[in-house]
DNA sequence: ATGCATGAGTA
DNA sequence: ACTCATGCATA
């Protein structure tokens, strides 16, 4: 019972011609789109303890223990109904294939291109952007606030009940590194985005005599930038009647990167790596002004839809189990093969649930401590480098 | 809003 | 095999 039934109902949806942007009120409480309805409950920070207050079904240990099989997905699943579960992945071809939505009303549907992931320009041409030096914005905000500035003798959080962990330290704004061959030794990576380059790390000569002291634009924002931009957009686009699902497809046609409602969410809650964040923004900027300024005419906010992806179906950890993972994890947050397999063996779930698991949970440790007194994201936070050990724990 | 999942890019 | 960005599916 742990995995949950397997309702893969894939349908092909084309292109519903014709629509404008959700009216600023219309909603009807359904089931399937209550991301409207948390759009509307604006401002109201929430804790996110998991296991840590037993908060789902108390302690329904189900009996039922999930077929424990490893990747049994995308391999076989040849059901004979409504099209294939997961349909091979055409690299190209991206079909509209779709999850029907339960939304009945807000879709347009209108396959443009469909682009490859990746970004590449992000910051190099933002507008600048009218911030609000004050504006409404500490209200209600509970130990969310890691103003961590040089001046803000504050220590946030700290003080409550989770505050375990530490929101993200500001790094300075520096300037470009110097280029190669020369300065400061070359970070191999620090929490790098992955495929995130300049392509002005190279020695050019001229390029700062700027002044940047407060132009979120020309170079990093500070992680306060973050948030003021992050709750400005936040209400703005509330104001403006656009769920955070309007708001990934828009930016999908206005630059060709398409966000799903959840990394809006991330980004609003600042839930993303720092880096993410800097990346994002700029971009849901610009969308700020386009919504803003075409606040009233019907902007062509194109909705492409490009996945055919199909997934395993979510696996339901129960809590019981969650706490020996996470137990697990407090002893050894980077477990290897064999431990995995241990884990998974006495845990009795897949091996690639726990692996996944673990990474997730890496992943999420990160973005609520990037770094812990002063630790770049490059480095290790975790014992995977032990000072006192000339080697890799044995998975043992 | 968030948990589990996928995949590109790396190490 | 991991990290990191991102999202479907779900609470």
């Amino acid at each position: 019972m742990a995995t949950a039934t397997s309702n893969l109902h894939y349908s092909v949806q084309l292109a519903t011609p014709g629509s404008a942007p959700p009216p600023p009120h219309h909603h009807h409480s359904e089931s399937g789109s209550m991301q409207q309805a948390a759009a509307y409950r604006d401002a109201h920070s929430l804790l996110q303890n998991d296991y840590s207050t037993l908060t789902l079904t108390g302690g329904g240990v189900v009996g039922g223990h999930p077929l424990s099989h490893a990747h049994q997905w995308i391999t076989a699943l040849s059901h004979g109904d409504t099209g294939a579960p997961w349909p091979s992945p055409s690299p190209l071809g991206e079909q509209d294939v779709k999850p029907v939505l339960h939304d009945s009303d807000r879709e347009e549907l209108q396959n443009s291109a469909s682009l490859q992931q990746q970004q590449q320009q992000q910051q190099q041409q933002q507008q600048q952007q009218q911030r609000h030096p004050h504006l409404a914005h500490q209200a209600h905000h509970e130990v969310r606030a890691w103003r961590t500035n040089t001046a803000t003798t504050h220590i946030p959080g700290m003080a409550t009940s989770e505050a375990r962990r530490g929101r993200w330290r500001r790094r300075r704004r520096r300037r470009r590194p110097p280029g190669p061959g020369s300065g400061s030794g070359p970070p191999h990576q620090q929490q790098s985005l992955g495929h995130l380059h300049h392509a002005e790390t190279h020695g050019d000569p001229q390029q700062q005599h700027h002044h940047q002291q407060d132009h979120s634009d020309e170079d990093t924002p500070t992680s306060d930038d973050l948030e003021q931009f992050a709750k400005q957009f936040k209400q703005r686009r509330i104001k403006l009647g656009f769920t955070q699902a309007d708001v990934g497809l828009a930016l999908g046609t206005l630059y060709g990167n398409v966000f799903s409602q959840t990394t809006i969410c991330r980004f609003e809650a600042l839930q993303l790596s720092f880096k993410n964040m800097c990346k994002l923004k700029p971009l849901l900027n610009k969308w700020l002004e386009e919504a803003d300024s075409t606040s009233g005419s019907p902007t062509s906010l194109d909705k492409i839809a490009a996945q055919g992806r199909k997934r395993k179906k979510r696996t339901s950890i129960e809590v019981g189990v969650k706490g020996a993972l996470e137990s697990h994890f407090l002893k050894c947050p980077k477990p290897g093969a064999a431990e995995i397999n241990s884990i998974a063996d006495s845990l009795q779930l897949e091996k690639e649930v726990v692996r996944v698991w673990f990474c997730n949970r890496r992943q999420k440790e990160k973005r609520m401590t990037p770094m812990i007194g002063g630790q770049m994201p490059g480095e290790d936070m975790y014992g995977d480098t032990p000072p006192h050990h000339g080697g890799q724990t044995p998975v043992q």
